[in-house]
RNA sequence: CGGGCUGUGGUAUAGUGGUAUUACGCACGAUUCGGGUUCGUGUAAUGGCGGUUCGAUUCCGCCCAGCCCGACCA
């Protein structure tokens, strides 16, 4: 027998592993446009249906969905100091239009907070018309150093939510709500989160506060899932987003800006992927079931049909008939397996003869046989329990990647996130940054209020005053 | 942007100063079908510009592009 391995090991290069499944599964592949990719059917249908999920939670919150422009006046975005150093090396500018130069040049947008808020403020006149609540679903462009797959390309698609309201309370409360529905959407997609507060080096440019859920992946690395800003005033003062309060005077608006990006399809194939490809939980599988039908020449009608009818016998689920002729069933069974669906029927005789069908589930790659009657009431319990499955081995990892640490030097060459205790300075932050190319990820909510277990930072010896998770990311 | 590397069919590769190799893929035809069947036939390639030369895919120079490792980021 012949076995082709076309996926690198995870152990021997992940980096290879990724790009391999990426490739293998057809979920995207480079452009001719450096940076750029293209998404092909079977990956966007994955990024279509965690958007739909996660499109339902926030709207679900009382947001209202608006189209801004993908151009911005250059001037707005240099109108904030800490924005336009954040983003300016990163900017695609426009400078020709309609043949000519332009005089003002406009940027292609890296985020809108600058696109937006100029006409927040016109729209924006008394604390009636608080809280404004808005969401866009869009593209945005950064000029990327490095690209990869879904996690860094120069364009991406994301959402991006621009809230404002009277109080900074009430914007506090929404940016932790936010971040709690970029959570419930990491879940349906199986995967654990850890949330938190970002460090002043780590948080966004021009933020007053960054939280954000962080993913462990399968080579111990942190993908930042979704981040939460609350931007304070900084904004609402360069922009003159104001409103006439109920005491008749004028005031700042507190702003929120929160994003969630097509990432989390990396997140996905690098938390739940192993050396056979993809594993896809059913909630965004974009074929949940697929049915290989196992013939010869003599009984190929007779299968077929059983197959067609246990196909229509499941018709409110994503359900693929492979019955592609000239392919034998251990090659369509790979195919499907690199392709991450979760559960395969397979169909040959055999079952007709005993109206039976034999069930292959991807997350554990066991085999079960049923009777026929049972499959469609199984379904859904099936379908439960390889999420919790996939759920509880990503759990399960990310907590034996976890390491308790009290000194920089036991790092060493672990692979995971490092907890300790830490004084939160900038300049501890470089150090580690230089010494091990590693940051700061996030201050867990849970150890927010809380002391630090060790009095002393594990990098300065200084005062530590929170315990802090620290991970190389992509 | 720094460091390293590479450009040969769709993909992956071999080789050569004079007719370009192999495998996969793809097309057609058989064969086979309970874990990546087998065979036959066909298909298709030297990144660009310049130099040396009778002749360059090969040697030289420049350009362009890509990959990997860092710094930057959803």
């Amino acid at each position: 027998m012949n076995v082709k391995k076309n996926i690198t090991p995870q152990k021997e290069n992940f980096s290879e592993w990724y790009q391999d499944v990426v490739k293998e599964a057809e979920l995207a592949e480079n452009s001719e446009v450096r940076g750029c990719g293209i998404v092909r059917p079977y990956g966007y249908k994955i990024w279509e249906l965690i958007k739909a999920e996660l499109s339902r939670l926030i709207e679900e919150t009382g947001v209202e969905n608006v189209y801004f422009p993908i151009f911005i006046p250059m001037e707005n975005l240099e109108a904030e100091k800490d924005h336009v150093e954040g983003f300016s090396p990163e900017l695609a500018v426009v400078t020709h239009g309609g043949g000519e130069k332009l005089v003002n040049k406009l940027a292609v947008r890296p985020t809108s907070e600058t696109s937006m808020y100029k006409t927040y403020a016109k729209w924006i006149q008394s604390y009636k018309d608080l809280p404004l609540r808005l969401n866009q679903w869009n593209n945005v462009v950064r000029w990327e150093k490095r690209p990869r797959p879904f996690l860094r390309w120069s364009e991406f698609l994301w959402q991006e939510g621009h809230t404002v309201f009277a109080k900074q309370a009430e914007a506090e409360a929404e940016m932790w709500q936010m971040l709690d529905v970029y959570e419930k959407t990491y879940q349906f997609m199986a995967l654990p989160v850890m949330k938190g507060k970002k460090s002043e080096a780590e948080k966004f440019a021009g933020a007053v506060m960054t939280t954000t859920a962080e993913i462990m992946v399968k080579d111990g690395k942190a993908i930042q899932g979704g981040t939460s800003h609350y931007l304070g005033t900084n904004f609402a003062k360069v922009f003159d987003v104001t409103y006439l309060g109920d005491d008749g005077e004028r005031h700042f608006c507190h702003q929120n800006s929160w994003g969630f990006s097509w990432r989390s399809v990396g997140a996905v194939i690098m938390a739940h992927g192993d050396d056979n490809g993809l594993r896809l939980p059913p909630n965004i599988a974009p074929i949940q079931i697929v049915i290989v039908p196992i013939y010869k020449d003599e009984n190929k009608q007779e299968v077929i049909a059983y197959a067609e009818e246990l196909k229509k016998e499941l018709t409110p689920y994503r359900v693929k008939l492979d019955a592609r002729d000239g392919m034998t069933p251990g090659f369509k069974f790979n195919h499907w397996e690199v392709k991450g669906v979760p559960v395969r029927l397979e169909i040959g005789q055999k079952e007709k003869d005993n109206n039976e069908i034999t069930i292959f589930r991807r997350d554990n790659e066991t085999k079960i046989k049923i009777n026929r009657s049972e499959l469609k009431n199984m379904i859904p319990e099936l379908f439960k329990e390889i999420h919790i499955s996939l759920y509880d081995q990503a759990k399960d990892f990310s907590e034996k990647h976890i390491h308790r640490i009290e000194s920089i030097d036991e790092i060493k060459d672990q692979v995971g996130f490092f907890e300790a205790s830490w004084c939160e300075s900038k300049e501890s932050e470089k150090l580690l940054k230089e010494k091990f190319s590693m940051v700061s990820r996030v201050l867990p909510f849970a150890n927010m209020e809380k002391e630090s277990k060790n009095k002393k930072c594990f990098i300065t010896g200084a005062e530590a005053k929170h315990d802090w998770l620290f991970a190389k990311s992509y």
